[in-house]
DNA sequence: CAGCATCCAGAAGGATACTG
DNA sequence: CAGTATCCTTCTGGATGCTG
């Protein structure tokens, strides 16, 4: 007698991960990855505006979610690198659908300015 | 001679949009919406967690964005009901969708607890 | 019933300096 | 080059009470 996953239930344990879905840093690293292997400072410039600290800790949570794994050569000066699992690129899939369900649909978004609060 | 939307792109204006598909509260009122009008009071007690501050803001936001509208019925005691727009209603298809993936892989995503930080 | 105003604790995240 | 540590500001969102 198990229920399945429900995000709509606050006891749910998919809402801790809909936590990573629903990060503006994580979609858009994980958009940033291709299926070769990819380093920190690639990345940094590949993903405007993302500061080192923010993107150590979204690769860290990644990882944790093995959606990216971590491969450190070990050499000086370092050299590491991150690739996504194979959970990892079915999880783009979804990503870059959305993320071009937005850029596709941004003249019927303008016009209608979202609020800053 | 203009660019396309890119997400990557710090100044690109689909970033703006890019927070309302990356934030949680608005991932799930999305998907508790059906294709009917819903209420605030049916909102609430359907989304898990949901505070009415964060629910009334949320809706806000959406409508700025004309994903949803809003209608006042004029009635005392009021009587307000929220609805999909079309456009919505696409972007509905790509929460869901994303939703389910979430939800269908949390076996997967067990296993590997994400860090709390 | 819908929603606004206020207060406030905690999380997110930017800037900067430093290390192996 | 990759990452850590520290400080500090801004944003998020929960709780509570009030209004037409």
């Amino acid at each position: 007698m198990e229920l399945p996953p429900n995000v709509l239930s606050q006891s749910c344990a998919s809402r801790r991960y809909l936590a990573l879905v629903a990060s503006k840093w994580s979609l858009l690293v994980i958009n940033a990855l291709d299926d070769g292997p990819a380093r920190n400072s690639f990345l940094m410039r590949k993903v405007g505006g993302i500061s080192q600290k923010i993107l150590t800790q979204t690769l860290r949570d990644l990882a944790a979610a093995s959606l990216v794994s971590r491969e450190d050569h070990g050499t000086l000066p370092p050299h590491v690198t991150y690739r996504l699992t194979p959970l990892g690129q079915s999880f783009r899939r979804e990503v870059r659908s959305l993320i071009a369900w937005v850029e596709g649909n941004m003249p019927a978004l303008r016009g209608a300015e979202p609020d800053q609060h």
